[in-house]
DNA sequence: CTTGACCCTGACAGCGCTGTCAGACCTTAC
DNA sequence: GTAAGGTCTGACAGCGCTGTCAGGGTCAAG
């Protein structure tokens, strides 16, 4: 598919698409006239991408997971440290969601507190 | 206080108090040689500030936030539309939680895959 | 009075991310 | 063949946040 779909069916803007090609995390097909061609396994890698990066990861931290994240089954081989990131990547997103329910305690009490 | 030791107290650095500042998020004293000088109370909304803050929220809606959450307690007379600004905040911190959770879900099947 | 630690302001720069624009090419449908 | 809409690259700019540097003032201890 081309890039327009396959942003309509990720809600990726066209524009993240290419960046993200940029920075290393796709590498569609080119068709002949030189339009980006994206496969199945593209769009889920987006959808993948997504729900990382809007857990607070880099780009740069996806990039190093997504190679070994490929078939929904990660493959540790080709990847040292992975586990190291792994490990340490749960670590900061259990402080983040510290953190968030620490803060929505705080909001939600004050929307309590005045109802 | 002066911004060195609140920097040390509450382990924001001393670029980021000037900054907080800057934005109307602290007002701090001066002493007659024009040395920031806080109080206690500083030091309470940089810890909300902090707080907020790592759960992903703009200054700019801290700043919405803070001057209402005097005391512990929200003052919502002069706060006009508050409570939808605290609503709406409450759904992004659901929204980031759930992201967060999903993340986590993956990364740590991943390791206990490879254990 | 000097020295070292701290503080001031202002500016520049970088980060990761995102939008937008320009100028050109491709493709599809009429 | 023409027009509309999609795509290409490359560049510029902005966001919020953060560090750093320069050039200068202040303060406390010796």
């Amino acid at each position: 598919m081309k890039i327009g779909e396959l942003s309509r069916r990720t809600g990726v803007s066209v524009r993240m698409l290419r960046y993200y090609e940029g920075e290393g995390l796709l590498a569609p097909q080119r068709t002949s006239s030189g339009y980006r061609d994206y496969g199945t396994a593209d769009e889920e890698a987006v959808r993948r991408i997504k729900v990382l990066g809007s857990a607070g990861m880099t780009l740069e931290t996806i990039k190093q997971l997504l190679p070994c994240v490929r078939n929904n089954r990660p493959d540790f081989r080709p990847c040292d440290n992975l586990r190291r990131i792994l490990a340490q990547q749960v670590g900061l997103i259990d402080q983040r969601i510290e953190a968030l329910s620490q803060s929505r305690t705080i909001l939600a009490g004050f929307i309590s507190s005045v109802n």
